[in-house]
DNA sequence: CATGAATGAGACTTCATTCAT
DNA sequence: GATGAATGAAGTCTCATTCAT
């Protein structure tokens, strides 16, 4: 008997995140409920039937689409959090840069239109989104103004609605993008909203003219 | 013998304006796809066939929707824009604030969320919103930018940036309130929110500490 | 009081061969089923309610409609058959000269179409139609035909099946004229039919050479 | 253990024909509106959304069931026409015959009654019936008079009005058994009428007492 | 009488899910 | 494991019929 050549490999580890790929890309562009199983197993290469080897459901391939989608997320937020030495004020910009970057290169935005628009078919995702992203980066960047404001380097006032003054227009940029663009909105320059506003929203906190 | 309570009344002019306060209810609720014409039918308390005598379709009912969401918005901020005579750092808080009550009142933020969830599928609704309200704002308040530096009260910049450093953090505060309070997160109090951002924002834009 | 002068006048009695006559287009052009009250009482220029003042149901009406249409040309079909004196070599071109102008001066063969359609679904009609229409009109020339063998006119042979023989090209002439003509087909001039076939089937069914 | 009796069976191949003869039958008892998916369904034996596997829309499947029942008879009509070398004196009555026996034998009658009766709402199917089986037919014989008619045999006048002549009664006897004889009229002979018909018709058109 | 707004049963069609192969 | 034919529940939309005005 000589050795079976597979005519294919690969198979078992790599089908989910394939599938979860192509879900995301149908998700984003029709939403949950007009995206068809049909069309994400078409892109995956897949059978219709092959899905369920997987996901037991529609909602489950769905969730595991927007989780996947916050994972690596929480990990660079955490990696940040701890990392950072500085003052605030050098924080503050390489964090909206960031930002600016995860959009351009990755799926996180069109997922985020999805949670928006979901949030009350699956709640369940909001909250994981909630808990594990967004909510978590406004306590991470209101922690640290917090202990700013200690060390007088911000003026008084709530960190928590700081921490959205300094967030806000980058997350508005991001939806911006997905929503406004694709319909012939003036493009936002990500990019140069972050620098922008860094220095903007900066020398809004300060307490004195340190810097910038 | 009992009154007789007639199984329904004309009300010709009345009714569309029912059907659209009963499904925007339904469509805030469960998003387009999810949302049962049975059950739109059953708040306003017509039949289901009763509301094809006023709209056409699903989708031209959820057009109707929106596009009255919008309506009465885009003349406060016309009026708004008009009437206002003062510099700058007056209006500003003005604005924000008004953006909070808004916000706390009507069904704007509802209505942004379905058209943020539901833009790559109606494309058109995306364009309303932003041709008649979001792009429109953006845009006033640019202006106003623009002439405040010419007067030298705001610092140079791109004052499409700076707009959306002002608005950034309202819109996600409404985008809070509807999409992650409902899952348990801490609200944010819009009203403080527009208080203190206000303040960053002028502090962080303004040439001089003339103000605050 | 001054006497009243009726806006308009005509009502009652006009009225249901009004409706009649406007149902008898759209069911020609539609079909029972795809035919709508609603285009009907458009087109009798009354509302759709109105219409239930004569008609109890769609299908009472339809059955209105092929009778109006069977009933003037039974009588013309019984006048025909007593008057005639002559022989059958002379009352064969008349009948199918007549049958000619029938159809192109009147509904007919819109509504024969109809009959053969909704044969199944209206069997009542179908029945009618044979009973005061069609088999009433085979049944005067077969008896036409059965005296003329008596007389020894006419070769031996079933009398229906001549009647057949003599009335059939007709017939299949107003149904195309009906079903395919609107298709583009090439048209069939009905009274140069009339006149040859009448000349082809006498010639066919004469004993001697008696005529033509 | 009992056998276990699969719920389905997988006949990609042979399921088409399945559905497009349960829904011969269904649409000739009810007409195309009137026909219900469910019933086809039930007389397949399968689901009502199975036949969307193999058919996009109802008038889809009827119009199969329209052609379909062409189909065949084309090809016969074909041979029969290249096939046959006499003279015609012996071809009509072989013609005549021929459409008895098919008549009695296939759906055609039954089909041809639901063309006639959809015309007006599937004219693609009145033009399809048209070109490829009745015109068909018309042209052949015409044409075939026509030789006959060069060669004497056959007297002067119009070839295609002689075809009506010859297959006129044919067509009414099948319409006959369609629409008249479920309610009760007494029925046509089709192969007696053939017989009669063609001696009939053949001996008004022949130039002189050759034959018959 | 006449109207037309309102009704609601009914039908087509879709699509997530199942399961024989 | 993989497939895709088959299922059937569910939802949108239509339209004959009713009835308050």
């Amino acid at each position: 008997m000589a050795e079976q050549v597979p005519r294919w490999r690969r198979r078992k580890t790599a089908r989910p995140a394939e599938i979860v790929a192509a879900a995301l890309q149908v998700f984003a562009e029709k939403g949950f409920a007009a995206a068809k199983l049909e069309e994400i197993a078409a892109r995956a290469s897949i059978s219709k039937g092959s899905i369920y080897l997987y996901f037991p459901t529609k909602q489950d391939l769905f969730e595991a689409v927007v989780r996947e989608a916050v994972a690596p997320n929480l990990d660079r937020i955490q990696a940040m959090a701890e990392a950072f030495p500085g003052q605030f004020a050098d924080l503050a910009p390489l964090v909206l840069g960031r930002i600016a970057e995860i959009a351009r290169s990755g799926p996180l935005p069109a997922v985020a239109k999805m949670v928006i628009g979901e949030s009350r078919n699956f709640p369940e995702l909001a909250r994981v989104w909630h808990d594990t992203l967004v909510g978590r980066a406004i306590g991470l960047i209101s922690s640290f103004i917090a202990r700013a404001q200690a060390r007088g380097e911000i003026r008084p006032g709530d960190p928590r609605l700081y921490a959205l003054s300094l967030m806000g227009p980058m997350v508005v940029g991001l939806i911006w993008g997905e929503v406004f663009e694709p319909v012939g909105a003036e493009p936002i320059d990500l990019k140069a909203l972050a620098a922008q506003h860094a220095r903007t929203a900066l020398h809004g906190m300060l307490a004195s003219e340190t810097r910038q």
